[in-house]
RNA sequence: GGGCGCGUAGCUCAGCGGUAGAGCAUCGCCUUGACAUGGCGGGGGUCACAGGUUCAAUCCCUGUCGCGCCCACCA
């Protein structure tokens, strides 16, 4: 025990900065594989090396967090991984923003140079967020700090691409890709998003080239693509169109003859029944383009530019359709540009029916913001497929578990409509393919070049130069592998036999599909195992009004601030309080100060303690409790323990915060506390001694269950009492029950003590009796057991209900009294000097029919010959009882009141 | 179009067959020797609506309405 007192509160600002500094230092963040201990591990979603950290983050590292000291104050030999992603996107983004404002541009100064300047921007800022965790508390073991593109996770990388290229499940192949005009790359399917557009739809009248003077009329939201069609489909039932299948029609402007098919792509109730097909820039018609042998020119080049390299040759002129001398005005002309050029011409032209307002959804890289350009381009795909299998049937099976288990659902759905994964990025920021090409195209997937040079040389026969491939892999590909690449794989080291599969994956369920899914798949290819047992799936983090955050609305909360108005302890236990399953967590900054209050009251708590002489001592046994106050105290403590376990186990982060807020400050700060004040105050008496145990003992549990949620004030107070002589309460036990007896006799004597005092303050308070006024308590029809618990309590009783003494009452009712009824007793307030007593006998009324009126409910319930037959006997009896207590009860309200005349 | 979730006190949410709960807000009283970042007490709910199952429904089933999200479509 620290000499100097408490201060008068907690001083998060600079406790915790302290706090955490001394736990790193101390290496008690640190695992151990080679110990004896159990393992229990806990990867951490790599944050985007550009990030800071965000309130959608302290969520997440929060509960890891609480997770992660639960299991090590078990015993568990706890890892908590950390890392950081290199987000090959947007840390390309910034990197070439910031040379950007310098007039540098990336394709100026080379592969080389540019990725010299994203290294040095990481070094000197990629460390922001894993400070920034550090302030939440987190307890990550900084030592094992991984960076998906240092060296080790970067062999991984490529151990898995070349070993899945050689089993067939990566493959290049050339069809079409979202293609982001921005960043020039092809995304995924994930990472595009639709967005509602208010746009058009256009009519364009096609001439049919057999019957001059005919018509097709198509209807197209992306007029410009015509440029590029290769087609028009009608339905194959379609009356209206069967004669013209077969035929052609002139595609104005580029002039070309592209035939009329019949397929069931069409729809004859949208649009006019026809459609026109541009297999290069739409993913459907690419369907169709492929069934029927259609053409597959592109019209747009990578910035999305109008190209007319592949179309032009075939332009022929037409009078009154097609003019090549106009169709190379649009040479280079951005697409949306394009779009109006086409749409004028067409109107010049006579060709265009009418256009009609048309919203419609328009996919948008997800980063970039702009609709995406399907394009047709040669790709690296993963078999995703194929590795989804043993991940379906992992999550079938249990293996791996979802909480809550409704995102199962979304899982599976997810997985058996897997499409194939298009793994190469044209980006400079990320692992570089390893891929070589040969002069005939010929590739060639090695873990070196110089494998690759080996190969190639087997393969000609010869020695031949070798153009690496351009492409990085997409960011996922590497975070794929994070729950065992951080653990050093393919290295086969003591960590990863240790801790893989890892126990338990916290995240929100925006990355189920990006993230959580590719690692179910490549874990389960690569290890033979699931990567963890199971997955946690969050809420978002909202506002008060359950508005998502967004920095436009203005709404944003930076944890950081939160940090350092609140404390990172009333953070923390804010989230934790409001992480229930399968909600958002709703988030104000009320609900913070609320528990900030309650750090407050654990902290005043203490201070009573101090102040009392309540110190640690090891040596006292519960068990040698006698008293039923500090037996009742400690049989609380096990339940609300055996509480927070459940909750804990079950991942109810809003259970735990809930029990232990109720235990500390409803039960200990607000009965046992003030019940051991009279006690207390007699510090040489036995009876306050064996109190300053059971306190102590209590508050060490406390202490020790709120660690993983509120670690600094916890451990401030742990060590300022000098709890615990071989460490800190990071690493101390967690508590266990403990044995006590006689607890359910003690909990029916404090449940009547509790119950007299809430009567006797309740009756005062509604009678506006002020707390100066203290009077006698009377007792009429106790029962000797009563009188005696009375007898016992006497000191409480005084204090709290504010009485002098008690006594029976004895010999004539005085005037002008206030009346409560518990159990069999009524207790009786001689108030005459004060009392109203018309109020009091409304009060009384009051509760006598309330009291009535529940009896008869019970009273019909019990008169139902089905509900005596057929409701389960406990419950029968439970209302038999309760019908007798009622009608007591009301009884002897009525007698109070007559007693009052 | 398919799927998931949610409608419980003014607000945010627990509860999920057998007597409706918490925090905050609100009202009244109280500066009592841990704590006014506090103490004590009170008011406030036809548990969205309609059917059904059951001795008994806020809880289970069906439907309706409202809100949110995901996926698909995107002529």
């Amino acid at each position: 025990m620290s000499d100097a007192k408490l201060d008068k509160s907690f001083n998060h600002a600079a406790a915790e900065p302290r706090l955490y500094a001394r736990w790193e230092e101390a290496g008690d963040f640190a695992c151990h594989p080679e110990s004896p201990a159990p393992g229990y591990c806990i990867v951490i979603p790599p944050p985007n090396v550009t990030g800071s950290l965000h309130i959608g983050h302290a969520l997440d590292n929060t509960l890891q967090d609480i997770l992660i000291r639960w299991r090590r104050m078990q015993g568990r030999d706890a890892l908590w991984q950390p890392g950081t992603d290199h987000a090959g996107i947007a840390t390309q983004m910034v990197v070439e923003r910031l040379l950007g404002a310098q007039g540098v541009k990336r394709r100026d100064i080379g592969r080389e140079k540019f990725l010299e300047h994203v290294w040095n921007w990481k070094a000197e800022s990629g460390g922001t967020i894993t400070r920034q965790l550090r302030r939440l508390g987190a307890s990550l073991d900084w030592q094992r700090e991984r960076f998906t593109m240092d060296e080790g996770l970067s062999e991984a990388v490529r151990e898995v691409f070349v070993t899945l290229a050689r089993q067939g499940l990566i493959y290049r192949d050339r069809r079409l890709v979202n293609w982001d005009p921005v960043f020039q790359t092809a995304i995924s399917d994930l990472e595009v998003e639709s967005r509602e557009v208010k746009g058009s739809l256009w009519y364009i009248r096609y001439p049919v080239a057999e019957e001059p003077g005919r018509f097709i009329t198509v209807a197209t939201t992306r007029p410009e693509t015509m440029l590029a069609d290769t087609g028009v489909a009608v339905h194959p039932d379609d009356e209206r169109y069967r004669d013209l299948v077969g035929r052609h029609v002139i595609l104005p402007i580029t002039g070309r003859r592209v035939p009329i098919v019949a397929d069931s792509y069409s729809d004859p109730e949208k649009g006019t029944g026809a459609v026109k097909i541009t297999p290069a820039h739409d993913f459907n018609d690419f369907e169709v383009g492929r069934r029927h042998g259609l053409g597959m020119p592109s019209m747009l080049d990578p910035e999305g530019r109008v190209t007319l390299a592949e179309i032009a040759p075939e332009a022929e002129l037409v009078e009154g359709i097609a003019d090549p001398a106009r169709l190379a005005e649009f040479d280079g002309v951005d697409r949306f540009a394009a779009r109006k050029g086409i749409v004028a011409e067409l109107e010049r032209l006579e060709l265009l029916e009418k256009v009609e307002p048309h919203t419609h959804a328009v996919p948008h890289g997800d980063r970039s913001g702009v609709p995406i350009e399907p394009r047709l381009t040669m790709q690296w795909y993963a078999d995703a497929a194929t590795l989804a299998q043993p991940a379906i049937a992992a999550v079938e099976s249990g293996r791996t578990q979802f909480v809550p288990k409704q995102w199962e659902n979304t899982f599976f759905a997810w997985m058996r409509d897997i499409q194939p994964w298009c793994v190469s990025r044209q980006l400079w920021w990320g692992h570089q393919i390893p891929a070589w090409y040969g002069p005939d195209g010929e590739a060639f997937v090695e873990r070196t070049e110089a494998e690759a040079y080996a190969a190639a040389e087997a393969h000609y026969g010869r020695r031949v130069e070798l153009q690496r491939d351009e492409d990085v892999l997409d960011t996922w590909f590497s975070s794929a592998l994070w729950p065992f690449s951080t653990l050093g794989w393919p290295a086969q080291t003591p960590a990863l036999a240790k801790y893989y599969p890892t126990d338990v994956l916290v995240t929100g369920f925006d990355i189920i599909f990006f993230w959580v899914a590719r690692m179910m798949m490549m874990g389960l290819h690569f290890m033979g195992e699931v990567p963890f047992r199971t997955v946690y799936i969050h809420g978002l983090v909202r506002d008060e009004k359950g508005q998502k955050m967004s920095k436009s609305k203005g709404n944003v909360m930076d944890p950081l601030e939160l940090v350092d108005e609140y404390g990172a302890d009333a953070v923390r236990f804010t989230l934790a309080a409001l992480a229930g399953p399968g909600r958002d967590v709703k988030m104000g900054k009320a609900r913070i100060e609320g528990y900030r209050a309650f750090r407050t009251k654990l902290w005043n708590a203490a201070r009573f303690a101090e102040m009392n002489g309540i110190r640690p001592d090891p040596a006292w046994d519960p068990a040698s409790a006698t008293l039923p106050l500090s037996r009742w105290i400690l049989d609380a403590a096990n339940n609300a323990l055996a509480e927070a376990d459940a909750a804990l186990e079950a991942f109810r982060f809003d259970e735990y915060a809930a029990a232990t807020y109720r235990f500390v400050w409803n039960t200990f700060c607000d009965w046992f506390l003030e019940l051991a004040k009279p006690a207390l105050n007699q510090p040489d008496s036995p009876e306050a001694a064996e109190l300053r145990g059971a306190a102590q003992h209590v508050l060490g549990t406390i202490l020790r269950l709120l660690h993983p949620v509120m670690p600094f004030v916890t451990t401030e107070l742990w060590e300022h009492f000098g709890y615990g002589s071989d460490g800190d309460l990071i690493r101390a036990p967690w508590p266990q029950p403990a044995a006590v007896a006689g607890a359910d006799e003690a909990r029916a004597e404090l449940d009547w003590v509790v119950r007299l005092i809430a009567e006797l303050r309740a009756v005062r308070a509604e009678v506006n009796v002020p707390p100066s006024v203290t009077t006698p308590l009377l007792v009429r029809d106790a029962a000797p057991e009563s009188l005696a618990r009375a007898a016992r309590w006497i000191e409480p009783i005084r204090r709290m209900g504010r009485v002098t003494e008690i006594r029976p009452l004895e010999g004539e009712m005085p005037k002008g009294v206030a009346q409560a009824v518990l159990g069999e007793a009524t207790l009786i307030l001689p108030l005459a000097e004060v009392i109203d007593l018309g109020a009091e006998r409304a009060r009384l009324a009051t509760a006598r029919d309330k009291a009535e009126a529940e009896a008869r409910k019970v009273e019909q319930k019990l008169a139902n010959a089905d509900f005596v037959a057929r409701a389960k006997p406990e419950v029968v009896e439970e209302n038999r009882e309760r019908l007798a207590a009622l009608r007591a009860e009301g009884e002897r309200l009525a007698a109070a009141i007559a007693r009052i005349g």
